[in-house]
RNA sequence: GUGGUUGUAGCUCAGCUGGUUAGAGCGUCGGUUUGUGGUACCGAAAGUCGCCGGUUCGAACCCGGUCUUCCACCCCA
């Protein structure tokens, strides 16, 4: 080994092992998404470099991944830029792709390009790969899969109660019980900044109010005051500090808060019809949960916004996250074309359930029976076995190499195949077969009849 | 992007204040005579001590840079 190789940071290997697992959870989720009526489609890895940038605000900028051009492509750049050495202004006369950053954005580009093709109402899903030039963390990484499911051209408010059902859905088929899928709508907090009289800082306003449950109360005031909000309007906030209680209790609390602003009214309308579905409906093992203090992705959403949090006890950000998005295509000219979807972070749901030691011992994927090999007469009728099994959909295989026994034995054991096939001098003799059961230890002469059926 | 942290055989880690041939457990491979494993015994291989440079008579150990790991911000799945 000359040099020893490496893969870049927040990038990973997988075994055969955890692609078994994660394609546990790809099969499970991709199930739901059909049982709910979503359908599949595909987007390419790299998107033009407009296509994304500007689409997710500028840290989102900074972690695209841009696609450096072919060619001599400094030869392209003019001068002057290249004398004021100014890497965001270089970057676009020397990168015109980009990796593709969220399933989000490369769906509206999708339904502005195919408007044509689609029936609207559009559900789809998409599970891809995503990268992010970000610095990896514990469940965070530049190569991740999402999971996203949509469906656009639809303003009903039953899309919102059914992506709640899927992630209870979803969640429960996975054996993932009590995660918390928090509920918040943008409406709410324009209603909130709007009657502080903060308006214009709705972002800084958000933002300082996501983190109540990380750096408490006098903290996030601290912080409210310094980006400018009036303690007047602070103190108004006053009764949102000490919010608890059930939902209902929340949204009369939120309504006293709010009887001036009417998209606030709206918001919170719109939380009551979700929260009544999903009460008359039920929920499987999942809590549904109002939290004034949710403000991810505000740069897109402006209805209800979601996010999953693992079951008590396991430290992981959200497992997923969505949310409505009334002009999600209008950015690339699509007007009046409201969408709202769902995301599961497949990465982070497999670190739960390996840590909650969640997946089922069945999944890996192995061979069902090995033959040993005895010489070449014996592979030879061997292979005529194997290849009758396979016809009869039971995977089999000789091991390849007239090896010592024990060592054939060993390599059954590793790779846990459950059967092991002795046809040596006596048996090819009798015409028959010794089936090992490599987990209770006993065997027993067969027919080849016999070897398939038990085998099935 | 900011601040910190980590890096020694395939894996988990030892290695005292810099001093001669860098260790252990597990794993791997071979053997314990010929067709039987997962649990025995014997033996072997395997490390440019992340990488590059510096200080020193001498560096795994000190210094600088770089990459990587994990963590806190930021943001997010």
């Amino acid at each position: 080994m000359a040099q020893k190789p490496s893969i870049p940071k927040g990038t990973r290997d997988f075994n055969p092992q955890e692609v078994a697992k994660r394609n546990y959870i790809f099969n499970t989720i991709r199930s739901q998404f059909e049982i709910f009526g979503f359908q599949p489609i595909e987007t390419p890895s790299f998107e033009n470099s407009d296509t994304l940038m500007g689409k997710y605000g500028e840290e989102g900028d900074r972690l695209i991944f841009k696609i450096l051009n072919s060619g001599d492509y400094l030869s392209k750049v003019k001068d002057e830029l290249y004398q004021i050495k100014d890497s965001n202004k270089i970057t676009s006369s020397i990168s015109e792709k980009a990796l593709r950053y969220d399933l989000t954005v490369p769906f509206a580009r999708y339904v502005v390009q195919h408007q044509n093709e689609i029936d609207f109402p559009f559900k789809r899903y998409q599970i891809q790969p995503v990268w992010r030039a970000d610095r990896p963390q514990k469940g965070r990484f530049r190569e991740f899969f999402q999971c996203d499911a949509d469906v656009v051209g639809s303003n009903s408010l039953w899309q919102e109660v059914e992506f709640v059902q899927l992630y209870d859905a979803v969640f429960t088929a996975l054996g993932l019980h009590g995660v918390t899928i928090k509920i918040n709508n943008r409406k709410i907090l324009s209603g909130i900044a709007e009657v502080i009289g903060a308006q214009d800082k709705l972002i800084d306003f958000t933002v300082a109010l996501d983190k109540l449950d990380k750096i408490g109360e006098a903290k996030v005031k601290e912080e409210m005051l310094s980006k400018g909000i009036p303690q007047s309007g602070i103190d108004t906030l006053q009764p949102l500090f000490s919010l608890s209680g059930d939902f209902g209790t929340q949204v009369s609390e939120l309504k006293s808060i709010l009887e001036t602003s009417e998209e606030g009214k709206k918001g919170i309308e719109e939380l009551e019809f979700i929260n009544t579905g999903i009460e008359t409906l039920g929920l499987e093992t999942a809590t549904l949960q109002l939290d004034v203090t949710l403000a991810r992705g505000l740069n897109y959403y402006t209805g209800a916004i979601f996010e999953v949090a693992a079951p008590e006890g396991v430290t992981m950000g959200s497992i997923g996250g969505g949310g409505r998005y009334d002009d999600l295509t209008g950015i690339f000219g699509l007007k009046d074309m409201s969408g709202v979807g769902i995301s599961f972070g497949l990465d982070r749901i497999a670190l739960v359930l390996e840590d909650l030691g969640l997946f089922p011992v069945t999944i890996t994927n192995t061979v069902k029976v090995l033959f040993i090999n005895f010489g070449e007469a014996e592979a030879m009728a061997s292979m005529k076995a194997v290849k009758a099994l396979r016809t009869h959909g039971v995977s089999a295989e000789l091991f390849p190499d007239k090896k010592k026994t024990i060592k054939q034995f060993n390599y059954a054991n590793k790779r846990d195949i459950p059967f092991v096939v002795l046809l040596g001098e006596s048996e090819l003799a009798s015409n028959t077969y010794t089936l090992k059961n490599m987990g209770s230890g006993e065997q027993q002469q067969v027919s080849l009849e016999q070897l398939i059926s038990a085998l099935q």
